[in-house]
Order: C-alpha cells, then sequence, then structure tokens
RNA sequence: GCGGACGUGGCGAAAUCGGUAGACGCAGCCGACUUAAAAUCGGCUUCCUUCGGAGUGCGGGUUCGAGUCCCGCCGUCCGCACCA
C-alpha cells in the first residue's frame, strides 16, 4: 500500500488499456443474465467533444458501470451521427471532402471518449455516413415504401436564388440566405414524405405506457401531436360555390358572425388574382414573424370579400366572408367560422370590424344575447340563445349538432391533427441518397435490394453552388430497373433524423447482409434508459418512436416504443464575459476582473449555456490532462441535480479533484491487519451501500455523490478496526462506477483478482439498516424544544412521560396541563398547551 | 398571449409519506502542522443585539404540526402552434 499521491495521468492510460484489452464492455448476446441497454444520443462528429457531451456519457457510464456490477449483460454503446449540414459548409469554406473531414473529427472525438474512460462497446461502433450503414437505412426505406409508408408530393421550400441552394429554416435570417444574403425566395419542389400522420393516434396514445419518461416530454409530443376532434362542414356561398370549415366548437354554431379564411386559401388566392386590395392585403399577412408571441401582439386584421356564407341551420342567415391573418393553411381546413363571444380572438376581431356578438353559452347566471365588454366567455355553462340546443351542456350540444349535420348531409364529425407528414427529402450531398430510381416511362422506381447500397459518389465539388449529386456528370445517369430504358436516380437525400430513428436498433444487432436481426435486436430492446438533452424531445425522440411502430407496422419488431426509460439532462453553463469596448472575452482571456491583454476591467454577464458565439465555453481535453478522467466525471456528477444546468467553475473541479486524492488516501490507510469491530461504522456502510444504489438507479448521482462524502468523512474519524478495513474496501467498490481508474488501482492495490470492472455491487444485509435508538423530537404546539434518544419501538406513554417530564418541557409549561399530546412512533412528540 | 417547470443560507443543493429545515459540497473565517507556503488535519459558518426570537418568494387557509397540501399574488426559466 502506498501513500503517495494517486497519480491519474498513469492510471487512466493503464486501466483503458487493460479494459480495451480484455474487450471488458462488449457485451454478450449469448448471456444468460437479465439484459440492460443503456444508450446516451450519440453525438454529432462536429470536432471535439463538449462539456456537454462529457456530462451526458458520464451519467449513462455510471449507469451501465453499475449495471454490470448488479449483474447485468450491459449494451453501451456508442457511435456516430455523421450526416449533416456542417460538413458541407466546412467543405465550402475549407475546401475539405465532408467525408474525410467527418471522419477525421469522428478519430479525435473517439480518442477523446477513450480518455474519459466510458464503459462503451467499441466493436459496435457504427457512423451512419457509411454505406455498412445507411445502406441498410435504404432497404428499411424501401420496405417501408413498399408497405405504402412513403408517397411523393409537391411542396414549399426556402430556396436561395444565389447559392442555389434549399435553406433550412435556420438558414435563413430575417428573410435572407445566411450565406449569401440573397433574399429567400419560395419554391415548390416535389419532395418525398413518410405517413407519421398514420400513426398520430398511436403516438399519441403510446405515451401513456411510457411511465420512465418525463411528464415534461410527453406533454410536448402531445401538444405537437395536437389531436382535436370537431366538426368539419360546408357553407353554400353567394357566388355558388362553398368553403369547408373545421370547428372544435360546433356547440356555439348559433353564436357565429362571420366565416374566414387563410390568406393562402384558394378564395383568397382567387380573389387576389381580380382584385389589387385583396392581393395587397394577402401579401400583407405574409410579413412579419411567425412566432406565436410575435403574433399574439399583432393587430388581427381581415380583408372583406364582399362574399357571404348561408348560415347551414338557417337558410335566410347570412354571415360576411373575410380574408383574416389569424387562419393558418396548415391546420384544418383553412377556414373558421367566428363566435366571438366565446373566443378571444374572434372578440378582437369582431370589435375592430363591428360585427355582432352574441352569448350562446350562459355565463352562470348571465344568458342575456347581447354580449358585453371584449373579453370572451370560454369557460363550462349551458348553451343558450341557440334555438334547438338551448339547455344542453357543451359537450352534448355538440353531439347534437354533429349528429345532425351528418343526418342531413352537410358535415361529419371529424379529427384533426397539428401533427404533419414528415418530409424527409434534402436537396444535399451528405446524407443518404434516397434509393429511388426516375424513368420516363415507368415513374419512381424503387431501387432493387441488390443493387444496395447506392453508395455517394466521392468526386464531388463544393467549388460552385447547387447540389452535388444533381450537377455529378454521370452518379445519376442508370438504368430503369424495371424497363432497362435510360433513366435518372433521386438526388435527394434523407433528413438525418432517419439516421438516427434506428441507431439503436443496429446497435443491438449487426448482421452485413440486414439492417438488423429481428430476434438478436428483440434481445436487448426496448433501450432501458436513453440520455440526451431535451432539445430532442419533439422531433428525434417522436420520429425514432414513428420509425419503431413503422417497422412493427411491416413485421420486422416485436416492440411498439423504443425507449422504455427516458431522461433529460441539464445543460452544462459558464459565466460569460465582455470587454470595455463590449467584446465576448474567454474564460483565459480574464484574471480578477481584468481583460489579460489590455488590462482593462471585464464585465461579468449572465451564467449561460456554453457556447462559441459567447466565448464561455472550457475545452475538456486539456482539464482531463490536468486532473484526470476520475475527478472530471466526479465534478459532473457532484452538486447540480443532473435534470439541472451544471455551472462549470474552476473551483468545483478543484474540489473533485481533492476527493479523488482524499478517497486514494483512505485507500493506503486500509491496514490488512486490523482487527476488532466498529459496529456504527458497518452500519452506516450498508445504509450507504442502499442509498448509493437508489440514488443510481434513480440517476441522482448528486445524492450518490454526498451520500459517499458522508462515508469517507465517517472512515476519516473512525478508530483501526476490522470493519474499518471492509469499509475502505466497500467504499472503492461503491464509488468504482463514478470513478472507475482509481476504483482499479485500489483493487489491484489490495490485491484482489481480476478487475473491478468486473466486480460485484456490495450485498446489503437488511439487518444493518435498522436503528435500535432513535432520536426522538419533542415540540409545543409545533415548535422544536428537545430531542430524546430512545430505544427503537418504545411504547408511547413511556414516551410521552419523558417527553413531559423532561426539564426544558416542564419549563415551558410553567405549571400547566396540556391540552392534548399527539405521539408519532419513533419520530416525534407534540404537545399541544 | 398560452402551456409547463421552478422559487430553500454568500453559492450549488438536501429534506420524494405532512413530522427535528439547511445533510453533502463550494466559498469564507479561526486554529494545528510548517522556517514559510502549498497540501493536509480540526473547528466555526441561515438571519436578528444576548436570554430568546424569526426563517423555505409574498399574502391568506387547512392541520396538533406545512418547504411539502389548498386559494390568491409576485418573480425567474423553458417550450410554443393565433390550432378554430
Amino acid at each position: 500500500m502506498t501513500n503517495s499521491r494517486f497519480n491519474a495521468l498513469k492510471a487512466d492510460a493503464h486501466w483503458q488499456r487493460v479494459w480495451d484489452e480484455r474487450q471488458s464492455f462488449a457485451a454478450d448476446g449469448r448471456s444468460t443474465k437479465p439484459r440492460a441497454y443503456v444508450l446516451e444520443m450519440f453525438p454529432y462528429p462536429s470536432g471535439k467533444i463538449h462539456m456537454g457531451h462529457v456530462r451526458n456519457y458520464t451519467m449513462g457510464d455510471v449507469l451501465a458501470r453499475y449495471r454490470r456490477m448488479t449483474g447485468h449483460e450491459v449494451l453501451h454503446p456508442m457511435g456516430w451521427d455523421a450526416f449533416g449540414m456542417p460538413a458541407e459548409n466546412a467543405a465550402m469554406e475549407k475546401g475539405v471532402h465532408p467525408g474525410s473531414w467527418t471522419r477525421a473529427n469522428i478519430a479525435t472525438m473517439k480518442a477523446q471518449l477513450k480518455r474519459l474512460g466510458f464503459a462503451l462497446d467499441w466493436s459496435r461502433e457504427l457512423a451512419t455516413c457509411e454505406p455498412d450503414y445507411y445502406g441498410h437505412e435504404q432497404a428499411l426505406f424501401l420496405d417501408l415504401f413498399a408497405a405504402g409508408l412513403v408517397y411523393r408530393k409537391e411542396s414549399t421550400v426556402n430556396w436561395d436564388p444565389v447559392d442555389m441552394t434549399v435553406l433550412a429554416n435556420e438558414q435563413v435570417i430575417d428573410g435572407r440566405g445566411w450565406r449569401s444574403g440573397a433574399l429567400v425566395e419560395k419554391r415548390k419542389l416535389n419532395q418525398w414524405f413518410l405517413k407519421i400522420t398514420d400513426f398520430a393516434d398511436e403516438l399519441l396514445e403510446g405515451l401513456e405506457s411510457l411511465d420512465q419518461w418525463p411528464d415534461k416530454v410527453k406533454l410536448m409530443q402531445e401538444n405537437w401531436i395536437g389531436r382535436s376532434q370537431g366538426l368539419q362542414f360546408q357553407f353554400a356561398l353567394s357566388d355558388g360555390g362553398s368553403v369547408e370549415v373545421f370547428t372544435t366548437r360546433p356547440d356555439t354554431i348559433f353564436g357565429a358572425s362571420f366565416v374566414a379564411v387563410a390568406a393562402d386559401h384558394p378564395i383568397a388566392q382567387s380573389l387576389a388574382a381580380r382584385s389589387e386590395d385583396a392581393a395587397a392585403f394577402v401579401a400583407r399577412c405574409k410579413q412579419g414573424g411567425t412566432t406565436a408571441a410575435e403574433l399574439e401582439t399583432q393587430e388581427k386584421l381581415g380583408f372583406d370579400t364582399g362574399l357571404t356564407a348561408r348560415h347551414p341551420l338557417d337558410p335566410d342567415w347570412r354571415l360576411p366572408v373575410y380574408i383574416a391573418n389569424f387562419v393558418l393553411m396548415e391546420y384544418g381546413t383553412g377556414a373558421v367560422f367566428g363566435v366571438p363571444a366565446h373566443d378571444q380572438r374572434d372578440m378582437d376581431f369582431a370589435r375592430k370590424y363591428a360585427l355582432p356578438v352574441q352569448r350562446v353559452v350562459a355565463d352562470g347566471e348571465e344568458t342575456a344575447p347581447d354580449f358585453a365588454g371584449d373579453t370572451a366567455f370560454t369557460g363550462a355553462g349551458t348553451i343558450v340563445n341557440s334555438r334547438f340546443l338551448d339547455g344542453l351542456a357543451i359537450e352534448e350540444a355538440k353531439r347534437q349538432v354533429i349528429a345532425r349535420a351528418e343526418a342531413e348531409g352537410w358535415g361529419q364529425g371529424s379529427t384533426v391533427y397539428r401533427l404533419r407528414d414528415w418530409g424527409v427529402s434534402r436537396q444535399r450531398y451528405w446524407g443518404t441518397p434516397i434509393p429511388i430510381i426516375h424513368c420516363d416511362a415507368c415513374g419512381a422506381v424503387p431501387v432493387p435490394k441488390e443493387q444496395l447500397p447506392v453508395v455517394l459518389p466521392d468526386d464531388v465539388s463544393f467549388a460552385i453552388p447547387g447540389n452535388p449529386l444533381d450537377r455529378h456528370p454521370t452518379w445519376k445517369d442508370v438504368a430503369c430497373p424495371t424497363c432497362g430504358a435510360a433513366a435518372r436516380r433521386e438526388t435527394d437525400t434523407l433528413d438525418t433524423f432517419v439516421d438516427s430513428s434506428w441507431y439503436f436498433i443496429r446497435f443491438a444487432s449487426q448482421p452485413k447482409d440486414r439492417p438488423f436481426d429481428p430476434a438478436e435486436a428483440a434481445q436487448w430492446l426496448p433501450v432501458g434508459q436513453y440520455i440526451g438533452g431535451v432539445e430532442h424531445a419533439i422531433l428525434h425522440l417522436l420520429y425514432a418512436r414513428f420509425w419503431t411502430r413503422a417497422l412493427k407496422h411491416i413485421g420486422q419488431l416485436a416492440i411498439a416504443e423504443p425507449f422504455a426509460g427516458l431522461f433529460t439532462q441539464g445543460m452544462v453553463t459558464h459565466e460569460t464575459y465582455k470587454s470595455s469596448d463590449n467584446r465576448w472575452l474567454a474564460p483565459e482571456d480574464v484574471r480578477d476582473g481584468i481583460e489579460i491583454a489590455t488590462g482593462e476591467p471585464i464585465t461579468v454577464g449572465r451564467i449561460e449555456k456554453m457556447s462559441k458565439s459567447k466565448k464561455n465555453t472550457i475545452d475538456p481535453e486539456p482539464i482531463v490532462d490536468q486532473y484526470g478522467a476520475d475527478a472530471v466525471r466526479w465534478f459532473m456528477l457532484s452538486d447540480s441535480p443532473p435534470e439541472r444546468d451544471l455551472e462549470w467553475s474552476e473551483n468545483g473541479i478543484e474540489g473533485a479533484w481533492r476527493f479523488v486524492q482524499r478517497l486514494w488516501r483512505l485507500v493506503g490507510q486500509a491496514e490488512a491487519a486490523a482487527e476488532g469491530d466498529d459496529l456504527a461504522l458497518r452500519k452506516l456502510v450498508h445504509r450507504t451501500t442502499a442509498g448509493v444504489a437508489e440514488a443510481i438507479e434513480g440517476l441522482q448521482f448528486n445524492k450518490a455523490v454526498a451520500l459517499l462524502y458522508t462515508l469517507a468523512g465517517a472512515i476519516e474519524k473512525a478508530p483501526p478496526s476490522a470493519d474499518r478495513r471492509d469499509a475502505i474496501a466497500t467504499m472503492v467498490r461503491l464509488s468504482a462506477p463514478m470513478v472507475p481508474h482509481l476504483a482499479e488501482e485500489a483493487w489491484a492495490a489490495s490485491g484482489q483478482d481480476g478487475l473491478i470492472a468486473d466486480a460485484a455491487w456490495p450485498v446489503v444485509d437488511p439487518a444493518m439498516l435498522v436503528d435500535d435508538e432513535v432520536t426522538i423530537a419533542v415540540q409545543v404546539n409545533g415548535k422544536l424544544r428537545d430531542t430524546l434518544v430512545f430505544a427503537k419501538g418504545a411504547a408511547r406513554e413511556d414516551v410521552e412521560a419523558a417527553a413531559l417530564a423532561s426539564d426544558k418541557i416542564v419549563r415551558i409549561l410553567e405549571g400547566k396541563a396540556p391540552r392534548k399530546v399527539i405521539v408519532v412512533p419513533d419520530r416525534l412528540v407534540n404537545i399541544v398547551a
């Protein structure tokens, strides 16, 4: 044994090599142990790992290592979400090929991850940009195509006329292309879609089964799917046409005072073609921001079309038809009827254009048809002023209106979703080629599976604008698989969210000739614990859920939900600094409130998510070199609850480093020859073992850390004994998931065989969790006045008597008899004076 | 605007069943060791002027007892889709 300092760099390198050589963390598909699949969201290989990655993968690693210790066969894999725009941007800026840029980044980041000692099964590593991954994705795409879940339709995109490329929403800044600065145009393109809407109900109802998901994420998905039920019906128009509207409030149909259509609605479009005023209004509607917060404050505007609509329940009742800026073409039918008394937007609109406001739902006693004020009543009540609906409750009135519409043939009950089909076409090079061939005679023909993978060509240039696949001299020329005539490859590639929608299946099973083996995949799936950032709460997690259900639908998978448990971790943050002339400053440019380069005082700004633009990032690599992997891991787990943000601080990492050293010193104090009992310490060891296990299983790493601090403190204070020696050995095992390098070093130093990575979690003796003595609080009127130590399970009367006899209590009561005494066994006595 | 989460010492936080608020860590202070410093070890550290009292964003309420439950405010953060 040694009392020297823990040499983290040496230990890290040594044990990382040992784990590698022994393939300690390779998951064995033939194992008979219970399975545990622990997965963190795989990274985009942007260049280097950042602190967010370190925190994410440390959490997953602690759980994975803990599961190994509790006798599970653990699958804990790592891979690369390797397609995407940044690689093309790098190609344009630096002239490097997206493939070589990406692969170099992967090599760098893999080495960085290894440096942190994660218990990963590197034998299953995959990168989505390699044909041995995306080729299988193409096969799955064709399976979904064959099942009718893929279709093509025209859709609008942001088009940059200078760069001749489609822009993502995030690439459009103030209506201009982010790179070219050119005004962005809307263009219609034929695009591929996946029928996620076929699964809208399933995806919504499936949320109920996800009891290990955060409620917040489930709610976000629920709102995103946005199911609403109502009535879809026609208004006959004065020009002989008709307009289809959707409403969730058919019960208020007798409160209607206008009909409004979206600016994109065919009625608005045709009017705009004939009328300059209408055209100007339609154009105006398309200006301005589209976020909810902006639109909320925007004035409700309308344009009277001059048309009138006939009320379906009263042929003599005519409603004016407006084009309105608050109606969305994308939702429902793009047309609504306005009931101002019971909808605030309709109210705002009606007051502005002096339209009738008639009450049709009673607000308590208030039933008058003339609605006063500018605040719509949206609560529950009885229907009034509504002919055959009068006196009904809202829900019953809805049913009756729908029934009547269906009986009379002017409408039907209908469910609409906010969710729209998933557009997967991207007019980009660095993505999975869509395996379709366009033939003038045969149309869109799937590439025969034996011709997969459709491999991206390497010889492409980003020197000129446009999609390199589209202008490649030969790549897209191909014979039609059906008729043999000259045909063209699809040059669109798949959205990278497709790549991440099934990688967790490929990790579980990776045959060469198929995407996965269903039986083998079933052994691991669903993922037991999935950990990642909340920014993926909707898109990635919804698409992966859809893809899994689609595969189940076509008989390839047995499970409906891919991730049984989900945890969304907080961000890593840091203070921000600005110079006297308002430049962002990096932490290393600042010392003691002064900018080092200029000597000028700096301003300390808000604590924010680490980001390059604010220069408040800390590169993990030099930190790991300085303090060792274990100290970095320990810091990532300490103090902040994992779902909350963690503020990076110099003091924090120093503290973690000190604790690693402290643990190491304790290990050096384990005297093999020590004898004698220390029952109190032994009990604490068992309590800590149970507590740390519970904390890790609940992903409450900060609590596990606090328990280990407490145990370490108790061991330090305890005199030598056999129990103390055992306590040190147990503490090493309890901390092994968090500080694995130190734990291996201690394990080896204490003469144990094998690796602590293969060791079992200490066994808890339930008898050791029970205390013989309890401290009982004595309160007077709920205020703590004294404490008494009693044998556990002491009789109520004895406790009460002792409490009333206590000097302090006697003094406070001043001889008065208590009115009432409450005794909570083994906890407290409350005397009501 | 709507929806959600949260609000506890100088700071990060515990207290998950309504039962001794502030465990554990950081920062700080005092002391030991040292020629000295670092490291390490020991002690103190919610606030108020002590006996004592107050205290979990603010105001009410339920209860023997409230950080925890209920009602009403205020504030911060996150999400968003004018969703008919």
